[in-house]
This record gives structure tokens, sequence and C-alpha cells, in this order.
DNA sequence: GCAAAATTAGTCAAATTTGATTATTATTGG
DNA sequence: CCAATAATAATCAAATTTGACTAATTTTGC
């Protein structure tokens, strides 16, 4: 993976996220969760576990308030929300993973530095592989309807869709050069 | 941060980076943070301990051998070399690392979807920052010569300044936009 | 009406990652 | 030539993240 510094590290836009969920209406935890991966899948891919476990932390440090729920005999639910001070401290990592440059990891990238061990024709069968690949989630952009969620979801998914169109044309420009390369030979 | 999903994972592309390090001469793992470092700051984050505590990693499960050397009276330092079933294991990692759609993680994605609890000129405010910050990276790009590391390497970068630039063209476009928008009020 | 499958709700151990810290040897400026 | 700083080399505790697991309740198909 590849990165470019500074900004908001992994676990606190995980805490904005949550704190961001919260802001609307406390929730219990497995709400959330049903939430990030059913319209959220695309802008962040923190695990359940995850944010089990940043929610303690939260609650933690004052910017949640947590308290038991039981409804019949299901198991006991915690449900969050979020405090003053917690609202203070959406604020503050908000604006923070606004201004800054952002991290940028980009897998992939790694191989591409040894590309070199491969044959030419490995070497272009398996970056085909993945220029297809890279085509079918576009296409899965493509045909995502506005989330309805702000505009601010709606902003995001298409700062990814930007990323990921520039990254097809790169890989497509770079396997025709490197068609081209191995033709002249 | 944002992901799209498939490949290898974090600690996979670390054992990538390592195997294909150690592929060219056995070495120790102080040279190792070294070259990474200075050379590959920009296509991957890993940091100096995860380095020691991934090649223990690869150590243990055989595909590195280990010996300690002892050089006058500095601390011992620990040589890494890639063994036969490392190296197979660097083919295997570098064909998946290769062929999938790469993990894509974006900073500053959470931040703009919770965007509308931010006024109108705040928003534009960060976001030209933003935009600031991103044109200095672009222009840090610019700037450097190709490593010589062969072409892997000289690809990777370029990859990275491709989506970087992408990310530049979209801020700008969205800013241009939230403009006309707040201007029409 | 009942067995199988899916959903709801969350926990936990193991693995990974970070950031600070240690300790020795070179180098540099005055 | 000596004190301060930088470079060398790595370790470790604490924090975070993952992925598998538990366990109860609904829903579905036959």
């Amino acid at each position: 993976m590849v990165w470019l510094q500074k900004g908001l590290g992994r676990m606190e836009e995980n805490e904005l996220l949550l704190l961001g969920l919260l802001l609307t209406q406390s929730q219990h935890g497995y709400q959330i969760n049903e939430f990030i991966e059913k319209n959220l899948s695309r802008i962040t891919e923190m695990k359940k576990g995850n944010a089990y476990a940043v929610l303690e932390r939260l609650a933690k440090e004052g910017f949640v308030d947590v308290h038991s729920e039981q409804e019949g005999k299901r198991p006991q639910r915690k449900v969050y929300s979020i405090t003053p001070s917690g609202q203070a401290r959406f604020m503050e990592l908000l604006k923070a993973d606004l201004a800054e440059t952002g991290r940028l990891s980009l897998g992939g990238n790694i191989g591409l530095m040894f590309i070199d061990h491969l044959s030419g024709e490995e070497i272009i069968g398996l970056l085909e592989e993945k220029l297809k690949k890279v085509r079918e989630q576009l296409a899965a952009y493509q045909g995502t309807p506005k989330h309805g969620f702000g505009i601010g979801v709606d902003l995001a998914v298409d700062r990814m869709r930007a990323i990921f169109q520039a990254d097809e044309s790169w890989l497509d420009a770079a396997i025709r050069q490197l068609k081209a390369e191995d033709s002249s030979r």
C-alpha cells in the first residue's frame, strides 16, 4: 500500500464517522454497523468488531454516553448517544479531516514496484486482469443512484469515483505503453 | 478513510515489500528501514517498528533466515536473507497484488460526508486549504527525478502522482461548484 | 408446523501497528 | 579536543484491528 500523509489517522477517522452517525440520533451498535455495511461500504471499511471497540473508547473519553436496553429476551443492547463534549470533538475532527491533504493508500503499488521480476506477457496479463476489475468497480459506481443522506455522502462517493477513474486511465495507458515496448523488440 | 476492496491486505503488502527488498541482497533491519524512509516514502508508510515485526513474522514462517552479526561493540544486528520458500512466497504475493483491484483508502472522505454541519464559507475555506496542500504535494512529485531502482518503482510513483492529480481536479471542481451555489443565493 | 437459514447483537483472543524509548557509536562546530 | 548532535540498531508496552465465534430470535420454504 501507498500512503501520503497528514490529517487524521485511521482511528480518528473512525471516531469522526461514529460521532457523526450518532449526531443525528442515538443508536445501538448493531444499528450503526448495519447502516455502515449497507450504505457506507464505499466510504469506510471499518469492521464491526472495531466499531464496537471505538464506541467503547469514545465512551471512556466521555464523548458518548452508553446505556443498556433490554427488549424482551433479546440480548441486551447498548445504546450510544453523543454528549456535548462529543459534539465539540466531532467539530474538531471534522475540520481537521477536511483541511488536510489526507491519507492516500493505494493497494497494488508494491506489486508494481517489483514488476520486473515477471515476464512481459505475465505483466500485461495481470495488469489487464486488474484493469477489468477496476472497470467493474467503476461500472458499479455508475449504477449507484444518489444516496439521499445529504450532499456530503454524495460528494464523498463521487470523489472515490473520480479517483478510481484516474486509476483506470493510468492503468490503461501503462498497459498500452508496455505493449508498445514489448512489440518493438 | 475509504476503501475499495480485494487484493492483498496491509500486512501482506508489507511482506511483499520486505521480501522484494531482500531478494536483491540480504540486509539487516536498519538498512532496510533506511532505504524505505529515504526512497520509498511515497510508496509505503510502513513504520520501522512494524518492519521489524513483519521480518520476525517472515522468519517464523520460514520465508527468511535470520542470523545475528556483531561488528565491534555496535549493538548486534540481525541480518535477514530470503529463503527459497520466501522466493516462492514473493512470487505468489506479487501476482496477487498486481492482479486485484487493490485497496484504495482515501483520507478526508469521512469529513466530506459530514460537510453539511459547516457553513458555506467554512467549507470553502477548509477545502481551499486542502487544495493548497494537495498542490504542494503534486509539486513535490514534479520535482522528483526518476529513482533508477528499476522501472517498477517509477511506475508506482507515477501512479501515485496520477491519483493525486485526479484528487486535485476533483477538489478544484467541487470548490467551484460550491462557490457557484453559494453566490446564487 | 417445523427445520433450516437469516438476522440481530455483540464478545473476545490473537495479530498487527504505533510511538516512545534505549543504548551505542560517529560526526561536527567552536 | 570536547560537548552536543546525528546516525545506527533495535526493542517494547500500549493501542488498535481483525476475524472468528456465540447465542438468541425471526423468517422462510416446504
